[in-house]
DNA sequence: AATGCCTTGTCAATCGATTGCAATATCAAT
DNA sequence: ATTGATATTGCAATCGATTGACAAGGCATT
């Protein structure tokens, strides 16, 4: 007992498809008498009718689909920033668009190769929250098909509506903090090189210790990944330098977080003997024995205006489609 | 300049559309001749044809698209699950079925809401990482549209096919390594009640306390998310207890996290003197200075046997897409 | 030469909805 | 009664691919 379509629906109630299309349909719905309509709608109702989105979107032209690019499905800064991008794409509470999310974990041809499957797929608009140089030229050309736009992650030399954190000005404010608790000498462990957002962070933060004459361990000191094992394991490269810097600003809570815990291995504490600042606000650096000093992610901001661009650009309003950068927000607490 | 249509190709070409459409396929590629189809193909390929996937679906009455339900996007093990059920959605490291991911948070209603979307948009199959009571309903229904399987959390009244933990042995094997350790007197928190998981670890490890003549804390304590926040708050709840426990079975690694740094804060050692064990081996649990006591949850096997139910369902094999459950490895570290 | 088989390709219907245009009905105004 | 405007519905094309039925041609067998 399959269920109905349009045209059984019509059948059935002796009318027209298209009648049965307008009367169910939002912006069509006053070209149906008020009765007819009423008629139509229980009938669709009590025979279970649902709607087809496959044949409605190759009809339309729209598939009422987006595709989401995500470098980690595990990072918190990432699903929370989807998280309120898809909130937004529900109109009274039911999701008329849906989002196609797809992992690319930073590796070199993923975001081509989903690049391709979103467009097949006939998404409305592609929005990126993975983007690294390598897929600077897969991300072009999707543009010239369908909007795209970037979150989190910008790529600079591309020039589309993006949703960003002021990621240099956070590493400076990291620095500006360290500086005022008195630190002379400082260190960096990088996030993986290939998101901007790392080289950011980076950048601001030595602009600042270059600026007020604090002095930094002049090897860069890089993670392959933006895990705790990873910076649990960077920490050794810290280690290795001649003399030992006095705070460490790691690009990432996570990151962080494994910088830690292999302090507190060696015996040293946090902060009396090391201070450690990260970057994100995850939900763990509140609960931490030794709360994380860290810079909060302006997460609702990007969400909602990668959102706000997306609802432009589909409506075709190009110039309210302007990129943005917020403000991230340091966040003292005790390991740094 | 739009990408040409197959109709386009074909005009270009002087051939039936049917032919393109035969020479581009897998299955009917031998069919044409291969002159003609390697015509087609460099055709296809310099005109830059792209299929579009919503008129085939259409046609097909196939999506190739399966529906994902997962409880929570920042939970590893789901996100682990998820990332090797999609694996086996590529063939030759071409995606041939696009997930469409859903999260529930474990709200009452989004399950069946995104239900529908699924069954609007056509989906091949519905996998479910999120089952809860609250959602049997909507999941027996969809059942007899499109095939339902279990992954994770089953849902013992439906008899849907899943692919799940032994959630029971998981609790089981915490249980008797904590008698194995000398405890005495143990305690459990437990995540929410809504998900069968943690229903049948508490069954498990309740059990094994029985038989060896082991005691527990009598008031069940839960928390009301599986995170560390709430791991941390239920630990208050233990210390309210008359007589204090000595070892502490939570739930999962979050949940223990948040355990561990409590006790920190109360200026207990653990294991010393509160051993503590989780479950999940998360990244986290090998990252911390003690290393966590846990049970590894069988991500691989879930993972795979839920995409083979999706491949023997979808070939209409029903006989092959049998239910299993797979065994945690209990994985012994310093916190227990 | 007749028959049958195989290969290759065309024709046309189809999947299920949406929509521009035309047709009819209704009503008011002249 | 005629005209015009408006409301409601129907007709039919369309989106882009897939596929069953069928035709044409080539080849071998008898």
């Amino acid at each position: 007992m399959r269920r109905p379509s349009m045209k059984e629906l019509a059948q059935r109630l002796g009318v027209d498809r298209s009648t049965i299309s307008r009367a169910l349909s939002q912006d069509k719905a006053h070209l149906v008498a008020p009765e007819t309509r009423e008629k139509v709608r229980r009938m669709a109702i009590d025979a279970g009718y649902r709607p087809d989105l496959t044949a409605a979107s190759l009809r339309r032209g729209r598939s009422q689909t987006i595709g989401v690019l995500v470098a980690d499905l595990e990072n918190e800064t990432f699903i929370n920033v989807i998280r309120t991008l898809i909130a937004s794409l529900n109109v009274d509470g039911v999701p008329v668009t849906t989002p196609l999310i797809a992992e690319t974990r930073d590796k070199p041809n993923a975001a081509s190769r989903l690049i391709e499957t979103f467009l097949s797929r006939r998404v409305d608009a592609i929005i990126s929250l993975a983007s690294t140089e390598a897929d600077e030229r897969a991300l072009e050309d999707a543009s010239r098909e369908v909007p795209v736009i970037l979150a989190i992650r910008t790529l600079a030399a591309l020039n589309l509506p993006s949703a960003l954190c002021d990621d240099r000005e956070g590493g400076a404010m990291v620095a500006r903090h360290l500086v005022e608790r008195g630190h002379k000498f400082v260190c960096q462990i990088q996030g993986p090189p290939l998101a901007t957002t790392f080289k950011l962070r980076a950048q601001g933060f030595s602009k600042i210790c270059a600026d007020l004459g604090v002095r930094e361990v002049t090897k860069p000191i890089y993670t392959a990944e933006a895990t705790p094992t990873a910076g649990k394991k960077a920490l050794d490269q810290v280690f290795e330098c001649e003399e030992r810097p006095t705070a460490i600003f790691a690009h990432n809570d996570a990151i962080a977080i494994g910088v830690i815990e292999a302090l507190r291995e060696r015996g040293l504490r946090v902060p009396e003997d090391m201070a450690v600042a990260g970057f994100n606000d995850t939900r763990l650096a509140k609960v931490l024995s030794t709360p994380l000093t860290t810079v909060a992610y302006p997460i609702r901001e990007v969400g909602e205006h990668a959102a706000l661009l997306f609802h432009s650009l589909i409506a075709g309003e190009k110039d309210k489609a302007g990129s943005r950068t917020f403000m991230p927000e340091l966040i003292v607490r005790r390991s740094a």
